[in-house]
DNA sequence: CAGCGTTCCATTTTT
DNA sequence: TGGAACGCTG
């Protein structure tokens, strides 16, 4: 190969295509695992020079595709295993990779050390050049208690109210810049002034300051950190770069900024070029905000390491980016429609610009499923369709038709859950396994009632997700102790378990421990150390520090000697750990017991107390398999990945399904990823999907009526069977009238195909089936009702609101002729206004007085995008889209 | 430092 | 409505 920082300096040729016609060629004849594959799986796996973008819907063979990939790499001899970095976002992912290629493969999983999470991966490069982002190779990675515990005192040295500025708050803060790749010099100061009037940037600074003192990274600081290793250290930067002859991304919509950047820099075939950061400057401009990159060009949009040789890009410049040398043999898989991580830093727009940043990159898409029936896929794709902002792709089942996605309703959520058990109980008798019937909410709170039910029916079933394993309060202090054995200096694990269990060493030996331990600069258990012998405490705490210390050193003295779970047995007994839940009386007491001796247990698979400590850091996961047959409830976003034989889908109610909160805070992008949450749900189903809703919900203690989700409307009809729920508790009637009293009342008149269907389901009018027709993907804005405003009097159109400016006219014209009241123009959706990651910037700044149609006047107190966050004189703080807002 | 009353809040969650 | 988290009191 030649040496590859000379070749990125040629003009970029296109991919190669001869390559993948050798491979073809001979793969065509030599290839088992090449077998059965379809042809666009096929070419996804056998391109394999230059970006290759796979666009992979729901049930098309994505895990396939990869590791086929993987293993036609492999045995062409185009890399070693060590040579292909292939990168998930679970370690469940990460793991199906494994067994899988180990099973076309052989022996050769092992030699794949470059296959894991993008943390791990980070974690592992991280530890082997630590010294040169200030770290240890033995750094500690911290978990989020650890993290607002160490806010939390930096909020209180800063004298914040810690009240008004919660630490949560703050570590939510900073792990958002995190996820958009931003060091604190890189926060811009309008930004940075989100958190305590101005003071968040100094806070994330003084952060970042901390964790080096305790040689500790958080889980952000795995990419962020290898980014600026990679960024001050070309020279690491080109041993990876030349290392990774190929990289594989999974679930490549999922990616943040972080992520795309740490991906890029690696997809480079060399660093340090003029190009590079470019792309770099790019991406920072696009992880700005785009009203800070106008206050503060020079912050927002320049790299980190101004290099001096290269000529300052004008802001301009890096709009539009010059095309890169080719990029690295990179293949990620992704499906935009499957994107419902918006909310903690996916960044959509990385799979909607993949051919931008990777120029003249391979797309294919891969639409034949073979998971679903005909109608669950046809439900599906046309609600999906709705979706503006995406590739686009069109699912085809290779399967049958099969039974229509069957749509209910009931009067309230304990008849729902009623009802599905009902249901069950049925499959069941028919001989269905409950393994393959799965619940699926859009908040946890749903599940209660399901629970409760399935409780009194004696029906077995599962919650999936909930607290993971390493998160336990008990496995957690555990881990604080052998943290502590194997690294003195972590001053969190020590204040973890100084006083657990109690020794008599309350808050204010622990204030006095600080103290010392600041004023001499060492860690805390030095401190305490010194405070075991010093006169001037008490008896009582004295003799406790002492013996915690010396207990502490013994153990570290063992550490050499004795295997890693015996130790740590030792440790739990001595410290009397192991003892306090013994004592302890509560219910769970047992359990947790039994969580210690697992976790001890686990340790043997461990060469050493690090690696253990690292895996149970970022890899160890919450499923250890519970075997009995259970019905399994989880949440959509839980779900994604997963499919059952039955699916049923509780809750499609507005401000459920689409959730309030997402289209407050989110506007349209918020309704798009709240669809695209519903289309996994539905494509998790292989034979059957149940949607229902409910007519009244109980929110916070007090009852709601709620009205149809809207994505109901966006189901075809042919697809979809109506049916009126069986035993008839409750009176349907009653709710249906109540509730088209309500909706009257509000003065939208509710006459969208899913209320009529709703309607007719119980029989009322019947309505022409042309109706139906008139539910057209290509119809976004009629489908789309305001949901907030237009329920104040008065609502709907008006001088807050922008016009839907450049969308097609809705067909209403239809809707009136066939008979149907006639409903009012158009009314923007929140969502109309809201910005994508690249929209406009908001006409507002911090300081403006503002006056919104629901929340009255209010005050702007921080500017995120068009995100605004608002200080209401009467209404409180919210978080609103700035078209929602007229300058007072 | 434990126990109790009060207050506040209430999507989604991996690593 | 229910839980968690906090602050006050004994």
């Amino acid at each position: 190969m030649s040496d590859p920082f000379k070749r990125s300096f040629e003009p970029a040729p296109p991919a190669p295509a001869a390559g993948s016609i050798t491979a073809r060629a001979r793969g065509a004849h030599r290839a088992p695992y090449l077998e059965g594959l379809n042809p666009e799986q096929r070419e996804a796996v056998e391109t394999l020079d230059g970006a290759v973008l796979v666009l992979a819907g729901a049930g098309t063979g994505k895990t396939r595709v990869l590791t086929t990939r993987i293993a036609h790499i492999l045995s062409l001899g185009r890399a070693r295993a060590s040579e292909i970095l292939s990168v998930t976002f679970t370690n469940k992912a990460a793991r199906e990779m494994k067994t899988r290629i180990g099973a076309m493969v052989g022996e050769a999983v092992e030699g794949m050390p470059w296959l894991g999470t993008f943390h791990s991966i980070g974690a592992k490069i991280l530890r082997r050049h630590a010294e040169l982002v200030n770290l240890k190779p033995d750094f500690t990675i911290l978990d989020v208690d650890d993290q607002i515990r160490l806010l939390k005192q930096l909020i209180a040295a800063e004298n914040i109210d810690e009240k008004r500025w919660p630490a949560r708050l703050l570590a939510n803060q900073i792990d958002s810049w995190k996820n958009r790749g931003l060091s604190p010099d890189q926060v811009s100061a309008g930004e940075g002034a989100t958190f305590a009037n101005g003071r968040g940037r100094d806070l994330y600074a003084a952060y970042q300051a901390r964790l080096k003192t305790l040689n500790a990274a958080d889980f952000g600081d795995l990419l962020l950190e290898t980014i600026r290793l990679f960024r001050q250290h070309p020279e690491v930067l080109r041993q990876y770069q030349t290392r990774f002859k190929y990289i594989l991304v999974d679930e490549y919509q999922d990616t943040n900024v972080a992520q795309y950047l740490w991906l890029r820099l690696l997809a480079q075939r060399t660093s340090g070029t003029a190009a590079a950061d470019l792309v770099l400057r790019d991406a920072a401009l696009r992880a700005a905000p785009q009203d800070e990159a106008r206050e503060e060009p020079a912050s927002a949009i320049s790299a980190p390491t101004p290099r001096p040789e290269e000529p300052a890009h004008s802001a301009g410049v890096s709009k539009d980016v010059a095309p890169l040398g080719p990029p690295k043999n990179i293949c990620c898989v992704g499906d935009d429609d499957q994107s419902i991580y918006g909310w903690r830093g996916a960044e959509v727009d990385n799979i909607l610009r993949f051919d931008h940043d990777f120029p003249g990159a391979k797309v294919i898409r891969l639409e034949r499923n073979y998971r679903s029936t005909a109608h669950i896929l046809g439900a599906a794709s046309h609600l999906i369709a709705h979706n503006e902002g995406r590739l686009g792709k069109t699912l085809r089942s290779e399967g049958e038709a099969g039974e229509r996605v069957v749509v209910s309703t009931a009067w309230d959520s304990e008849e729902e859950a009623r009802a599905v058990g009902e249901e069950i109980e049925q499959l069941q008798r028919q001989g269905h396994r409950l393994d393959e019937i799965a619940i699926l909410v859009r908040a946890s709170f749903q599940m209660r009632e399901f629970e409760d039910r399935f409780v009194t029916l004696g029906l077995p079933y599962r919650v999936i997700g909930g607290p993971r394993f390493y998160e336990r309060a008990e496995i957690r202090d555990a881990m604080a102790y052998l943290r502590l054995v194997n690294q003195p200096a972590d001053d969190l694990a020590f204040e973890r378990i100084v006083n657990v269990p109690k020794r008599g060493l309350g808050d204010a030996a622990l204030q006095n421990l600080h103290d010392l331990a600041r004023a001499r600069g060492v860690p805390l258990i030095e401190a305490a150390r010194a405070m075991g012998t010093s006169e001037a405490v008490k008896p009582k705490p004295r003799a406790a520090l002492r013996d915690l210390v010396a207990a502490f050193d013994r153990w570290r003295a063992q550490r050499d000697t004795l295997p890693h779970n015996e130790l740590a047995e030792i440790v739990l007994d001595e410290s009397g750990y192991t003892e306090m839940w013994q004592k302890d009386r509560s219910a769970d007491a047992a359990g947790r017991l039994e969580n210690l001796k697992e976790l001890v247990r686990s340790m043997e698979e461990f060469e050493n107390l690090q690696g253990f400590l690292e895996h149970v850091a970022l890899v160890m996961d919450t499923d250890r398999g519970e075997d009995h047959e259970a019905v399994s409830i989880m949440t959509l976003h839980a779900a994604k990945g997963l499919e059952f034989d039955t699916v049923f889908l509780p809750g499609w109610e507005e401000g459920l399904l689409p959730h309030q909160r997402s289209l407050d805070e989110n506007g349209r992008a918020g309704l798009e990823e709240e669809r695209r949450l519903a289309h996994v749900g539905i494509t998790r189903a292989r034979k059957n999907a149940r949607i229902s809703f409910v007519s009244n919900r109980r929110i916070h203690g007090s009852w709601t009526s709620s009205l149809p989700s809207r994505f109901l409307d966006e189901l075809p009809e042919q697809h979809v069977e109506v049916r009126e729920a069986k035993g008839g508790f409750g009176g349907y009637g009653n709710a249906y009238g109540s509730r088209f009293d309500t909706t009257a009342a509000f003065g939208s008149s509710y006459t969208t195909p899913g209320w009529r269907r709703a309607q007719k389901s119980r029989g009322g009018f019947e309505e022409d089936p042309h109706e139906y027709s008139q539910v057209e993907p290509d119809e976004p804005a009629g489908r789309m009702r305001d949901v907030g405003a237009s329920r104040a009097p008065g609502g709907g159109t008006n001088g807050a609101f922008k016009p839907a400016a450049a969308r097609p006219a809705p067909s209403f014209a239809a809707s009136s002729a066939s008979g149907t009241p006639p409903r009012r123009a158009p009314v923007t959706i929140e969502g109309e206004l809201v910005a994508r990651s690249t929209g406009a910037p908001s006409a507002f700044s911090r300081g403006d007085r503002v006056f919104h149609q629901k929340f009255g006047y209010g005050r702007v107190r921080a500017v995120d995008g068009n995100k605004l966050t608002i200080q209401f004189d009467k209404a409180g703080e919210k978080k609103v889209v700035d078209s929602f807002l007229n300058k007072a």
